[in-house]
DNA sequence: GTACGCAGGGAG
DNA sequence: TCCCTGCGTACT
């Protein structure tokens, strides 16, 4: 405990430093957040220990206020240092990620806010309709203009003419209250977990009570009843006064996985996000910070709520890519997650049907349990999985009307036309899986060969029909379809099949069949995905046309086929995770299939059906595949066996970046078992106009190698207009 | 990260 | 002479 006039070190957010030292008027503890000016800008830092900078009395500022609310342990700071070391950002960029509601310590604002009027019979368009979702997904809380904008990604015209036109009603500011969240959990008891269930929950629950750090790894596959093992675990923890964080990727975090959580606590969840009003930010953060708030279901950034007391966190869904953050610091919220329990000490749960081979590994050397649930909850079969050979099987070409002379060539095989047929006449549904978004990824001229490319970034540009533009998937930007090559004059051409061409041809093919498309274009919220759910439960849709946003778990009971268009997609690309990636999303997939009472057919057209990873996913073998992947890399040298950390150099200047490169490359240290490759042009070499190079650090499991990366670039200065992204652990090589 | 101050160059 | 821009530095 600091007293009045001693003098304190403060980890300030944002500020690349260990910490300034701030003179304090008023007692205060290591942890209490306070709010004190640099370079009299106010921020709310951290007491992270007394003062060690030796400077003169007269240049130290004055601490302005110390908060009353909330505090970080010890062990919270501990862990802000590590993952700095982690990750090699700042320590003050961790905490930023913690003191991100930068007006949680300010009075509430008083700016004008708006609620929805939802008994206006305007017309309906996409931004309104955003506009409408965002509302949803704040339970109709009033909202500012800003947070209008900001969740429904709609411009400012939109909520001025909604406004004009009644659709948005001006109302009072909420009057000040208590924290909404104050709930009470307890167990409902509607739910009896089956033998299995209870084991898995028994080892957790005895965790609990030894409060150690332990890693668990509910392994089950799509249906097993993992949700109610950890819902199980929340509660021993919670009744223990324990605080308890729920991970999961966005897309999970539906409106059915929060009615599960109200039946089984009685309850609803608090739930965070990255669609919240600031107000509400602002309440939960303090809520947690003065633990009305317990128990928190929410995605990667809820991890870095300013928890009290925390003992369990759960990592739903734990293999999902999602919990890599690719900008503003290069964390993986799994890791960082393991890593706090580590330092506080409590256990952490991990669920998912394909684990990820780091947790595998993991689970193999001794260091994480597995607890396994085999059986399918309500006896449900598990779909039969077959491929498609479309080196034998070459799809139809069809015409989009009888008249015209144009035929265009198809994407599903004879085969897959039938099962779909044969699917509709028993009137069930059908999910057909691409994973590409838009109309062509190519657009190419026949003659020339010119290719449609970004001109800020160095990809293609993909057409999409429901824009009727060229849309580049890497900056958004968008352009005209030419009607003619821009190089020689001579017609163009749409090379390779996206979604919005597997909806021509099913509808050429199908003309009868109700179809829905369901890609990040047409579902921009949750809760436009939630709609096509209901739509999907209530038979209003024969064929669904989706890209992985499909994949995630979903109930669809009178859903029986599912076929997946290119299923070879992904198999073969530079990055050594594709193979487990397409395991992944392909059993994913997979699992959508007869969850009902019927049971279901996955058919993959494939023109490589003796592909391991095919071979693997139709025997449902995921072991198999797992140890024939785990060999590879342990051959490679590559994650889990090895480590890598990626130094991505960007500059807008070509000689800039070239001239930086060869400085670092002369610096490079001589690595013990690893070594440093590179530069080579980063996979995407412009995005943004920014050019980009990269350097890859290879080493061996057990090697440090942060502190050699650290020290490597600190040697080089570096000059303006250079960013170094450093991605420890990568997830992918852009 | 970001505010600020200094040096250099072009326009008035 | 003024102002804009680019770069370097310091922040407690």
């Amino acid at each position: 405990m600091f007293k009045s006039g001693d003098i304190v070190k403060v980890l300030i957010p944002n500020v690349i430093n260990t910490g300034y030292d701030y003179r304090l008027n008023e007692p205060a503890d290591v942890g209490m957040f306070v709010r004190c000016s640099v370079m009299n800008k106010q921020y709310i830092g951290v007491i992270v220990g007394s003062g060690d900078s030796g400077l003169e009395l007269s240049k130290i500022k004055p601490v302005i206020e110390v908060c009353k609310l909330g505090c970080l342990s010890q062990s919270d700071i501990d862990w802000i240092y590590k993952m700095s070391d982690w990750t090699l950002m700042a320590p003050g960029a961790v905490l930023r990620l913690i003191i991100n509601v930068p007006d949680a310590f300010n009075p509430p604002s008083t700016e004008q806010l708006y609620s929805f009027n939802f008994d206006s019979d305007y017309k309906m368009t996409d931004a309104r309709q955003a506009v409408c979702d965002a509302f949803e997904s704040n339970d109709n809380d009033a909202m500012s203009v800003n947070d209008i904008q900001n969740i429904a990604h709609v411009s400012n015209s939109v909520v001025k003419t909604m406004v004009k036109n009644g659709m948005l009603i001006p109302t009072k500011q909420r009057e000040k209250q208590q924290c909404r969240f104050n709930y009470k959990y307890y167990d409902t008891g509607t739910v009896t977990l089956n033998d299995e269930q209870q084991s898995a929950a028994d080892v957790i629950a005895k965790a609990l009570q030894q409060n150690t750090f332990s890693v668990h790894l509910l392994d089950g596959i799509t249906g097993s009843g993992k949700t109610q093992v950890y819902f199980d675990s929340a509660l021993q923890a919670y009744n223990m006064e324990k605080s308890v964080l729920l991970m999961m990727p966005e897309i999970a975090l539906t409106a059915q996985f929060i009615s599960r959580f109200e039946k089984r606590f009685g309850a609803p969840p608090v739930v965070w996000h990255s669609n919240l009003t600031a107000a509400r930010r602002r309440e939960i953060w303090r809520g947690v910070a003065d633990r009305t708030i317990k128990i928190v279901v929410g995605t990667r950034s809820a991890l870095f709520l300013p928890w009290q007391n925390l003992g369990l966190i759960v990592i739903d869904e734990e293999h999902d890519t999602s919990y890599k953050q690719e900008d503003m610091g290069n964390y993986h919220a799994r890791d960082m997650a393991i890593l706090r329990a580590k330092i506080a000490g409590f256990p952490i749960v991990l669920a998912s049907a394909t684990p990820s081979l780091e947790t595998l590994r993991n689970v193999a050397l001794g260091k994480y349990t597995r607890l396994r649930l085999m059986s399918r909850f309500g006896g449900a079969q598990l779909p039969t999985i077959e491929t498609i050979d479309m080196r034998t099987q070459h799809p139809e070409s069809y015409k989009i009307d009888k008249d015209s002379d144009q035929e265009i060539s198809g994407n599903l095989s004879p085969q897959l036309c039938a099962e779909i047929s044969d699917t509709l006449a028993q009137h069930k549904q059908v999910m057909l899986f691409i994973n590409r978004r838009g109309f062509a990824p190519i657009v190419q001229c026949k003659k020339c060969g010119w290719v449609a490319q970004c001109p800020d970034c160095s990809v293609g540009m993909n057409y999409h029909k429901r824009l009727d533009k060229l849309l580049c998937h890497m900056c958004g930007k968008t352009a005209p379809l030419p009607d003619k090559c821009p190089q020689c004059g001579n017609e163009v051409s749409m090379r390779g099949a996206g979604l919005e061409k597997i909806q021509q041809e099913i509808s050429v093919k199908f003309p009868n069949a109700r179809t829905a498309l369901v890609s990040s274009d047409t579902i921009m919220s949750r809760e436009a995905l939630e709609r096509l759910v209901h739509k999907m439960e209530n038979d209003e849709i024969d064929i669904v046309i989706g890209t992985q946003i499909l994949a995630k778990g979903h109930h669809f009971p009178n859903l029986t086929l599912v076929g997946v268009v290119d299923a070879d997609m992904g198999l073969f690309g530079t990055d050594f995770r594709a193979g487990e990636h397409t395991f992944q999303q392909l059993f994913q997939v997979a699992g959508r299939a007869g969850r009902g009472e019927f049971p279901g057919r996955v058919l993959l057209q494939t023109y490589q059906p003796e592909h391991p990873v095919i071979t693997a996913i139709c025997a449902g073998n995921r072991d198999e595949f797992i140890a024939s992947d785990m060999e590879s890399r342990k051959n490679a040298q590559m994650p889990p066996f090895g480590q890598l950390i990626a130094v991505v150099v960007e500059a807008d200047k070509e000689q800039t970046l070239k001239r930086y490169c060869e400085q670092l490359s002369n610096a490079a240290p001589q690595l013990n078992g690893g070594k440093i490759m590179g530069p080579i042009a980063a996979q995407i070499y412009q995005i943004r106009n920014w050019y980009r190079m990269r350097f890859l650090v290879a080493g061996s499991e057990r090697a440090n190698l942060q502190p050699i990366v650290r020290d490597w670039l600190n040697k080089v200065k570096q000059p303006a207009n250079v960013r170094v992204k450093i991605d420890v652990n990568p997830q992918n090589f852009m």
